[in-house]
DNA sequence: CGATTCGTTGACTACGATCAATCACCGTGG
DNA sequence: CCACGGTGATTGATCGTAGTCAACGAATCG
């Protein structure tokens, strides 16, 4: 689709800290920044991000992108891998509030002082698009173009966080999950066809945790959903096999596996 | 505090859309824009929000300021009264997702294409600085000061969302409760001095919504609370007797009140 | 003053949490 | 190769919180 460079930097292990343009990832063609970085990158008469983006070496399962607590100095973009994002809340619990997948920015959640108010760690090796905040500053056009694109970004997560609040709050155990795995198998799957196969790296406990269930409660319905041929289930891997009845039951806040459907599907 | 002007605006019931600069409302003094706007307004060198921000006639109980699915024209700030914002779900039914209070900005929850994702409503007489989104991107230099606080703004109220997204999961019906009377003391006492004392314009049905309990749990925790004597309740007039107390439920998630808590205290 | 909406209290139920036991998987090391 | 321990995932049994249904009381409005 561009044109490649010939010293191919990270994620792919090499030592090189930042791109030379014009370069594209394979997560490019998917992420939101392409027209003021990628694109813009060929073109003189427009603020570009290359030359200031900087691509760290690749995160393994566990690293820390950034603590609660933390100053702000990068804006994230996932090129590569997954990361979960989470809070340490008052009495000392983790409460996972968001993945982010391919394509996708690290949600800006900054309290007063510009400091994280979040954890982000890799959950897979997981290659990223750093944006340095202070370098910037230096470039009040970029800036501008940057401002624009993440206002846009966080008023939709916001819009997305209010919808969110109003599954957790009032959806029953089996619409989360089924919102959850129809999320998953839509945003995975953006980069590729769109499979009815999705691949969960996260733990039961992460998926849990993230939509305010206990670990028993997830296992007790991935067994429900295969046992009514919703999905099919292999370990991490997980087989869409009905759509519609998913889509019912992720769009249907309050609705509710019938206690014969089982009966009448496996 | 400041000068004061000769032909007053509204939100005092006049026909006058436009402010004349300087001037300065009651809430200005706490809102988060004054730098840009009452502040900036006397200086030559720096862009200012005035001559640009509108004041339209008051809102009164149940007006939409506006709906789901609008184009987004305006950034609002309440400078008195209170609105309530809530989106419409899947199944038909409203989820209430913020209140916004005097000096605060009513939350950026915009879709793609630049469309309101919920609706807001006034909960009672309400008056608002209303910023032209349109009329803004004429002047490069003070869009970009309004961006760079737009986004700390939303930065911060994304942080907020990830609590309150814990809150609404994993919190008893007391915690929920009690985080409430405890936020909306803080924030209602702000403008006058820290008082014990607050009155809440919205309704039962309004506060049930917005925690995801039923309207029914609200009235038991109320009449409970008020036996254990934390709080006196006189229909919407709350008085806070034991802040102690209501910290403790607030802030100790899966903290419970005893059973022989009440017993002791009443 | 009735009519209607809002708020409170009671009785019962159901969903999901909790506690507990077992199973499956995986890397380690003998 | 298998025994081993450790972790994660699954299934079962029981319990408690908050939802639901229902009736009543209080305030508001025309």
């Amino acid at each position: 689709m561009a044109a490649e460079v010939s010293r191919r930097p990270a994620p792919d292990g090499s030592r090189s800290a930042v791109v030379q343009f014009p370069f594209r990832y394979f997560a490019c063609q998917y992420c939101e920044l392409q027209d003021i970085c990628a694109n813009a990158a060929r073109r003189r008469d427009r603020p570009s991000l290359a030359g200031i983006i900087e691509h760290p070496r690749p995160y393994h399962r566990g690293d820390h992108l950034f603590r609660q607590g933390d100053p702000v100095r990068y804006y994230y973009v996932v090129n590569s891998g997954i990361t979960k994002q989470f809070i340490n809340t008052a009495d000392g619990r983790e409460q996972v509030v968001s993945f982010t997948l391919v394509g996708e920015t690290v949600s800006l959640d900054y309290l007063e002082g510009g400091r994280h108010n979040s954890n982000v760690t890799a959950l897979d090796t997981t290659g990223v698009c750093a944006i340095p905040v202070l370098r910037l500053n230096r470039d009040k056009q970029l800036k501008a173009a940057l401002a624009d694109y993440l206002l846009r970004h966080t008023a939709r997560e916001i819009a997305r966080n209010h919808e969110l609040q109003q599954l957790i709050g009032q959806g029953t155990a089996e619409n989360k999950l089924a919102y959850f795995l129809n999320d998953m198998t839509q945003r995975m799957n953006r980069a590729s066809r769109p499979g009815d196969c999705v691949v969960l790296p996260m733990s039961r406990h992460d998926i849990a945790n993230y939509l305010c269930l206990a670990d028993e409660t997830i296992s007790r319905l991935f067994s429900r959903f295969a046992d009514c041929g919703i999905i099919k289930v292999n370990r991490k891997r997980i087989t869409i096999s009905d759509f519609t009845a998913l889509r019912a039951l992720a769009d249907g806040h309050r609705h509710r596996l019938a206690d014969g459907a089982c009966l009448r599907d496996c």
